[in-house]
RNA sequence: GCGGAUGUGGUGAAAUUGGUAUACACGCUAGACUUAGGAUCUAGUGCCUUUGGCGUGGAGGUUCGACUCCUCUCAUCCGUACCA
């Protein structure tokens, strides 16, 4: 056969229509609603429409499809869906830039999409496919909101935003440049703002407790993450009194403050108290003008730097001028405002114990505040454990004992109390934005907020509005905020702040289990979701390791205390991948180091594209593109499909070990060590890459013999395992050669085949391999001693032996010294 | 800053979890076939001062034996709460 006919041969194009065809035409992928049989649910994120698809996804929907058409082949009833994060920030932006709506712009990417992503041959179920923007999606989503209102989960508070006045909007962090506006490179301010938040709080006991039941499920280093996100942490609270000159100073405004620590052991080494610049004593003091101008500036910029600016800086900070009293010893304590106190946390205020904190010391050695000792130990600032000293009663008492018995004794005398803190804060849920859920709420002058009646959701966004990036649209829009008052009828004005994106995908995984029949009627379905949900295999970027991840648990949890589900867990199993790198760097337009995956497939095919992402790296890991390799898996697709003219059609042969040549045992045990492989690979692993090359072994192996059922075979197990990761030329294959038989049975591994008359010992010799023998299989360990002595003669003269080591199948190690006298 | 990860040939990576470091693939070199080659096939390919020595980011340590365990350290990446 001439080479030229084999490169005409496979054909991925023609192949890969046709099997796209066969599959939209049987419905292949449709699951099965009877909620009896077993089942998987397979998941990989939903994609934001972007507008083209890039390797991230390609890499992201190759691993889903690949487990999931693994678990049908084992007959499992597979839910694997797919929809769209359709709300959020670029539809506006692209808006103000090109002069599209955001509703267009985005169901126009979709479709984009949506084609781009047919073309890679995904066993999505094609019937539950929507957009989070959805009027559909939204009505239920807004029900949601209001049902954790009733339950008092949602509500209403001030905080700080970024505000650019220029532009006269809020902006995310992430158009935060240096401080500036990314539009209009006006200075950010801090503004204070009113917005609603999810008290996740609330369940950050059972988020966190409900970890250990992801343990060994979900990567660890994620629930690590998790856990220190929620940073839950016994300690005290108590309250500084302020001193009667100090209160004075305060104009009789203030009293106290409460403190939170969780070293009530170091109370007796607090040397000073430090205050966020923005709490109120702060503010009130730079207000009337207590501290010095000079100061007060200086004041007023910390509390404009961004949290983590003001983290990231240097310490800083400034002596306020006031006292507070030692709770326990009464004596004055100086009061500092200091940028490594966060307002969002611990209610804004610490003591400070310089010797036993390395923050408080840093800020104490920089400004010669006094540094006091109250736990025996080495060199300050001391944080390990010891014994109290300068503690008054305490002295001498361990300090882990001490941090019990002070807060047991501040209880008593009803100055403190012990308190569980978290790290976690309150989820903000509203944007002042228009791409997005409207939070379903009224103002009324005579009943407050209240919710939109149940009957009137959706409330839908209007599509006459004019987005120039300047103030939210909602709000400037002419009509569509006035209303009628759910309750009083009488008039209103309707919310105009819409829902953080992270809400519509905290749910989503619930709608796609719900039978798409029901949509209408319901927002998710309780047996539908208990059947289907925890999703079996979730598969996502590590970069969404805390916060969606965390948010939908919690989602979740919420929604089955408001009796939609039962469900405790979104998701059961979870695997993190990696990005998708070019020249070591993230591929981003802005950098141009992207990779089209259209003309890749375009160019090679789908199988080739799957084959490549499965095979450049194991999914956790990052993944380097090399235009090279590519043609590396497409030429191996080749090579399989000319393979198919060694193959006996149809006829799997009994295999007669025996008379098998040594090449043809080779090549079994290669195509068998992959096959017993693969199972582990598809359902726990994830090494896609180390069964691909298993594979390719197995087809060099293979080629290295001529044995027709050997090839038969090994043809037969090796299109089984890689159905699901090259799905068109496995099928194309196997319908040609096996009327597609091997992917219905349950392939079993031949123990026999393994079987080996001798075994290859290596010889080590004082820890370095020297030689190796060859043994017979039941050759006792002194006869192996004595061949690996024998074979490292050369190596042993003169020398003593210390120690014998024989490991079973593998090697001899014989420790050795120089002999005494020579 | 804090939290989490990663680091092995020229490149992507593998290593049965403490037992022959570099499987598989890319690239490169040489050869074969060819009018031609961005095709295919064959052989070779960790490094060096090559009877030997050195090698898994770096420095120590534990062990008969360390990519694997421990201590310290450097670099890169992810997240850091209004990007998704």
């Amino acid at each position: 056969m001439s080479n030229r006919i084999i490169i005409m041969s496979y054909n991925p194009q023609e192949i890969e229509a046709k099997w796209q065809k066969i599959w939209d035409d049987e419905e292949a992928f449709e699951p099965s609603d009877s909620l009896t049989q077993k089942k998987k649910y397979i998941l990989s994120m939903f994609p934001y429409p972007s507008g083209r698809i890039h390797m991230g996804h390609v890499r992201n929907y190759a691993i889903g499809d690949a487990i999931a058409r693994y678990y049908r082949k084992q007959d499992y009833n597979v839910l694997h869906p797919i929809g769209w994060d359709a709300f959020g920030m670029p539809a506006e932006n692209a808006a103000i830039k090109y002069k599209q709506h955001p509703k267009k712009w985005t169901y126009e990417n979709i479709d984009y999409m949506k084609k781009e992503l047919s073309a890679l041959g995904l066993s999505f179920s094609k019937t539950r496919e929507f957009a989070t923007c959805d009027e559909l999606y939204t009505r239920w989503e807004q029900e949601f909101i209001i049902k954790m209102h009733e339950a008092g989960l949602l509500y209403r508070e001030s905080t700080t935003v970024n505000w650019c006045e220029e532009c006269h909007t809020v902006l995310a962090n992430e158009q935060v440049e240096e401080g500036c506006c990314w539009r209009c490179e006006n200075e950010v301010q801090l503004k204070e703002m009113p917005g609603y938040y999810l008290d996740i709080i609330k369940y950050a006991d059972e988020l966190l407790d409900d970890l250990q039941t992801l343990e060994e499920k979900w990567p660890s280093q994620v629930l690590t993450m998790q856990g220190n996100w929620i940073g839950r942490s016994q300690g005290l609270e108590f309250d500084f009194e302020l001193s009667p000159q100090s209160k004075a100073k305060l104009g009789g405004k203030f009293d106290k403050y409460t403190v939170f620590t969780t070293r009530a052991d170091t109370i007796y080494g607090i040397s000073y108290s430090a205050l966020a610049a923005e709490h109120q004593i702060v503010k009130y003091i730079v207000e009337n003008s207590l501290v010095e101008d000079k100061i007060a500036k200086k004041i007023v910029a910390m509390a404009n730097a961004s949290e983590r600016d003001r983290i990231q800086a240097d310490k800083e900070g400034y002596a306020l001028g006031i006292t507070v009293i030692h709770p326990l010893t009464g004596e004055e304590i100086p009061v500092w405002t200091a940028n490594f106190v966060l307002a969002s946390y611990g209610g804004g205020a610490v003591m400070a114990v310089p010797a036993h904190d390395e923050r408080d010391f840093e800020f104490a050695h920089k400004y010669d505040l006094p540094i006091k000792r109250v736990i025996c130990g080495g060199e300050l600032p001391y944080i390990d454990e010891g014994l109290l000293e300068n503690s008054a009663e305490f002295n001498a008492m361990k300090n882990t004992k001490a941090k019990e018995k002070i807060i047991a004794f501040m209880e008593q005398e009803n100055i403190g109390k012990g308190k569980i803190n978290f790290k976690l804060r309150n989820w903000g849920v509203s944007r002042q934005r228009y791409w997005g859920a409207p939070i379903p709420f009224v103002h009324c002058d005579s009943c407050g907020l209240v919710p939109e009646k149940i009957e009137n959701l959706p409330v839908a966004l209007p599509d006459d509005v004019e987005i120039t990036g300047a103030g939210n649209p909602l709000d400037k829009h002419a009509t569509w905020k006035y209303c009628t008052c759910p309750k009083c009828s009488k008039d209103a004005i309707r919310e105009t702040d819409t829902l953080d994106t992270f809400v519509q995908s905290s749910w989503y995984q619930l709608r796609f289990a719900t039978q798409p029949s029901k949509w209408h009627e319901v927002g998710i379905d309780k047996a539908d979701v208990n059947y289907w949900l925890g999703v079996d295999q979730y598969i996502g970027g590590i970069e969404h390791a805390i916060l969606h991840l965390l948010y939908a648990r919690f989602f979740t949890k919420v929604l089955r205390d408001l009796g939609y589900h039962d469900i405790d867990e979104p998701f059961e199993r979870l695997l993190t991948q990696g990005m998708v790198l070019m020249d070591g760097a993230k591929m981003s337009k802005s950098k141009g180091n992207t990779v089209d995956p259209d003309a890749l497939v375009q160019k090679y095919g789908a199988d080739t594209a799957r084959l490549f992402t499965l095979f450049a790296a194991p999914p956790q890991k990052e993944l380097e593109w090399n235009d090279s390799a590519v043609d590396g898996a497409f030429r191996f697709i080749r090579k399989l499909y000319d393979r198919k003219s060694k193959v006996e059609h149809r006829a799997l042969v009994e295999i007669d070990q025996s008379t098998l040549s040594k090449e043809s045992k080779t090549a079994r045990v290669k195509v068998y060590e992959a096959l017993q492989k693969s199972s582990n690979v598809y359902e726990k692993s994830f090494a896609f890459n180390t069964l691909i090359a298993a594979c390719m072994e197995a087809l060099n192996a293979l080629d290295k013999q001529d044995d027709l059922g050997v090839w038969t075979e090994g043809i037969y197990i090796i299109l089984n395992l890689l159905e699901p990761i090259i799905p068109h030329v496995a099928n194309e294959l196997s319908e040609e050669l096996f009327d597609r038989e091997n992917f219905k049975a349950v392939l079993e591994v031949k123990d026999e085949v393994f079987v080996k008359d001798s075994i290859l010992y290596m010889v080590m010799i004082g820890g370095k391999k020297r030689a190796e023998v060859e043994v017979s299989a039941n050759t006792s360990q002194e006869e192996i001693l004595t061949a690996a002595k024998e074979a490292g003669a050369k190596w042993l003269k003169n020398m003593q032996i210390v120690k014998e080591i024989v490991v079973p199948n593998k090697l001899v190690n014989l420790a050795v010294k120089p002999k005494i006298g020579k």
